[in-house]
DNA sequence: GTCTATAGCTGGATAGAC
DNA sequence: GTCTATCCAGCTATAGAC
């Protein structure tokens, strides 16, 4: 069921995720959604929790990975789940329950990819005054949320020029990506 | 009427956007939503319309001012439009023909900007190769939106040193803002 | 745990009086 | 142009049979 919500969100958006919608997907009847989930505000924040948790595993994953720098940029540029979190973003301008979650989880995130990013960047002799790690951080966060958007919408114009622009800062700062997801 | 739905989007989101809640804001009928403009859809469109004229605008202006970069960004920089943004982006999810109008928008917005900035950055001495100018305006505009929706939920970690270091490139090519609207 | 039934509401859209 | 009345669909949520 929950998979089912994530499907319907990612499809249809978050206005069509309705008992009814969930159950026929799902393949079971409306009236379990309510058995297990309690109210929508209930089904949301379970749906979100647990594409939080396994954020916050790839992110940790990445952290402690051999390139942390590139394995955070490529964790954040994941398609599904940005188009997951704008979903949300737009659902949680008139759920308050859902909100609430959404900002405690945001700030507990971002927590994590500074105090995880700030020495290492620092041992890559990385002036923290001109660049401090939280701007990095912001700067990443958002180019790629960005770039994602875009796509979704078939929009492309100055895509290339900007991925190649922040991979080639990527590996000034850390070297060439070692295991090549994408062949440039 | 037109008014009346943007605020709506705005406050509630666009899930909360329906004849009678149009009309009440409006404080007019609901049957006069669908005299006017027919569908939920032309009515989305209309709204879509009238604000990306505006932002078209505002792009002219900030392009011709005697500091065309700081312009734009702070152009760009707008909470209203970014939110407005957020919510036609998930609104375009299930919304077919709103999404084609939203395309092909954006489209020219980007090519817009595109063909305003690059002269200018050239012209400041930037090697267009290294930075180029369609990177530079994703960069800003993502980074821009990114600053917003997260100032919307409360969550403002990294974000001063992010606008910082941007306002110091942007200084460091086009000379410090002459009119400050932020003191820093 | 699972399904049927139903209450009670809000939605888009149209027809027709004025 | 404006308002009332109305249709029908979909929604959340609960009660109760099995």
């Amino acid at each position: 069921m929950l998979q089912a919500t994530e499907q319907i969100l990612l499809d249809e958006g978050y206005a069509a995720v309705s008992t009814r919608r969930v159950a026929a997907v799902a393949g079971t009847d409306k009236a379990l959604v309510h058995y297990y989930f309690g109210t929508m505000d209930d089904l949301f924040i379970a749906v979100f929790r647990r594409n939080a948790e396994h954020g916050a595993e790839r992110l940790r994953e990445a952290l402690a990975s051999p390139q942390p720098l590139w394995s955070v940029w490529e964790a954040m540029h994941d398609q599904s789940s940005t188009a997951l979190m704008t979903e949300f973003i737009a659902l949680a301008n008139h759920r308050k329950a859902v909100k609430a979650v959404m900002v405690d989880n945001s700030r507990k995130f971002r927590r994590m990819q500074l105090d995880g990013l700030a020495t290492v960047l620092e041992s890559y002799g990385l002036d923290p005054k001109e660049w401090p790690p939280a701007a990095i951080i912001v700067l990443l966060s958002g180019i790629s949320r960005y770039l994602r958007t875009d796509e979704a919408f078939g929009v492309g114009l100055g895509h290339d020029e900007t991925v190649e622009l922040v991979e080639r800062h990527i590996a000034a700062l850390e070297g060439p990506r070692a295991r090549t997801k994408r062949s440039k």
